[in-house]
RNA sequence: GUGGUUGUAGCUCAGUAGGUUAGAGCAUCAGAUUGUGGUUCUGAGGGUCGCGGGUUCGAAUCCCGUCUUCCACCCCA
């Protein structure tokens, strides 16, 4: 054979059947997004790199695809000083990249059209987006984010909300997830709590490790790192904090209390319980002080959503922003949001077998082809039959009917519907019935009315 | 980016002391059944064994490189 065709690392195509399935996906989202008053936006595929660079880290930057600028794109780049390293060149032959998360587009979106959004301005948006990272399980180059944010309003009403919708989302899909929550400002305070407010990154960076590797190695992450053996015993109490989450509180209260930004921490937590006591959410939900999500720019409320019965990564995650705008000129704006990663949901629902059998609505009615005279008496009812919001078709070649039939069976055709010489001659149709077998005859002008009865019964 | 793993027909996979023409199941197509699918039977098409190089009289099989797959790390949806 000559060469096969292919499709990048990292990405897939998506049959038929599998679009059935990942639109009940996407129809749960939206519906429920919609029910809390949120309205979609898109944004293109592509920013400029000055919108995207410096806004997920350094990890972030590499994983960012950059597009090679159009035309001759070397005229432009400063020869002398010999042989440039990749970093140098790079920006000089590249100035637009690949989206590599919906928020940050979001945050330049609300800036540019500041004057025309009214606030608090509650969005969602459904796009892939792409990270230039290696795949494994549960991990794609190309991937679709669903995400929900409201900008413009500090009200933890917002927060909780989204672990309301997080939890009517995965009930509508059947998934046991447990929220795990965190708060930023708790994190801070318990950095400045053991002496080192400076390491924070490095010390969130370990204990988020901590149910994957053990304390043992989460210390000795923290000591390679710098962090003094007096500061990692004080921080001992916080890894092997027991019980709920307002126990947990509880007993934060009492280490963080003199904290400034810890205790506001505590405080927004407290709120967010309470708020979510209120509106008896209904979802399994725990303060996880391990939770620090890498995206630099939350400083609140952190989220992340792991389903119970699978191994995988997490299939939802967000917090709260409250500079993301100001980067783009646009300071006290604060937003909240969580992103719902339909890829990893969908292999969720796929290795527990959640996908109901009705996902793949598809053609009701086909009329078989038996030449050129025969068509022509079928299409005024094919016609009829769609206005009637039937989805139908007929076969448009006279192939043998062998072949007809078992495009019909393959393709889950309910019902066919034929018509020969015999039939014109009657003016009548033949109607099987694919799952039965069964076949009838009936007049021409009742084939309409029959096949609706059918449909509704 | 680091370490490991994988690649044979459209799909799932057999096939090593290197040795004639590389196999099976499923799928496809044709026929049995020229107005009837899902079961059955018969037959057919389809592979430069991921790609490139090397060792050898001879390579799907051994060596090197490269790409791809999957996994772990990093990070993350």
């Amino acid at each position: 054979m000559a060469q096969k065709p292919a499709i990048p690392k990292g990405t897939r195509d998506f049959s038929p059947e599998v679009m059935a399935r990942r639109d009940f996906i996407f129809d749960t989202i939206k519906t429920v997004f919609k029910r809390y008053g949120y309205q979609p936006i898109e944004t293109p595929a592509m920013e400029n790199l000055s919108t995207l660079l410096g806004k997920y880290g350094d990890e972030g930057d590499k994983l960012l695809f950059r597009i090679l600028n159009s035309g001759d794109f070397l005229s432009s780049v400063s020869q002398d000083g010999g042989n440039l390293t990749a970093e140098q060149l790079s920006p000089q032959i590249s100035d637009k990249g690949l989206r590599y998360d919906l928020t940050v587009p979001f945050a330049r979106f609300v800036v540019q059209y500041r004057n025309e959004l009214s606030f608090p301005f509650k969005r969602y948006q459904i796009q892939p987006v792409w990270r230039a990272d290696r795949p494994q399980k549960g991990r794609y180059r190309e991937f679709y984010q669903c995400d929900v944010d409201v900008v413009g309003s500090d009200s933890l009403l917002n927060e909780a909300e989204l672990v309301q919708m997080v939890a009517d989302i995965f009930r509508a899909l059947n998934i046991k997830v447990v929220v795990k929550i965190n708060n930023r400002k708790i994190l801070a305070g318990i950095a400045a709590y053991i002496g080192r407010a400076d390491a924070l990154v490095d010390i969130t960076v370990a204990i988020d490790k901590l149910d994957k590797i053990g304390v043992a190695q989460v210390n000795a992450e923290l000591a390679a790192k710098g962090i003094e053996a007096e500061a990692i015993d004080k921080l001992q109490p916080v890894l092997f904090m027991q019980g709920n989450s307002r126990e947990k509180l509880q007993t934060l209260r009492g280490l963080l209390g003199d904290n400034l930004l810890g205790a506001k921490g505590l405080e927004e937590m407290t709120k967010l319980l309470d708020y979510i006591d209120l509106l008896q959410v209904d979802v399994a939900t725990e303060l996880d002080l391990t939770l620090a999500r890498g995206l630099n720019y939350y400083t609140g409320a952190i989220f992340e959503v792991k389903a119970s019965d699978v191994p995988m990564g997490s299939i939802c995650g967000g917090g709260r922003y409250d500079d993301l705008t100001s980067i783009f000129g646009m300071p006290d704006v604060s937003g909240v949001g969580i992103s719902f990663g339909a890829d990893r949901i969908y292999d969720v629902m796929q290795s527990l077998n959640l996908f109901p059998e009705t996902t793949a609505e598809s053609t009701q009615v086909i009329f078989l082809n038996f030449g050129e005279k025969e068509a022509a008496y079928c299409l005024p009812y094919l016609n009829k039959l769609r206005k009637n919001a039937v989805n139908a078709e007929i076969f448009p070649d006279s192939a043998k009917l062998k072949k007809q039939m078992k495009y019909a069976d393959q393709k889950g055709i309910p019902l066919v519907v034929m018509a020969g010489e015999s039939e014109m001659a009657g003016q009548v149709f033949t109607l099987k019935n694919m799952q039965s077998g069964e076949q009838f005859v009936i007049p021409a002008d009742q084939l309409i009315d029959k096949i609706l009865t059918i449909k509704q019964g």
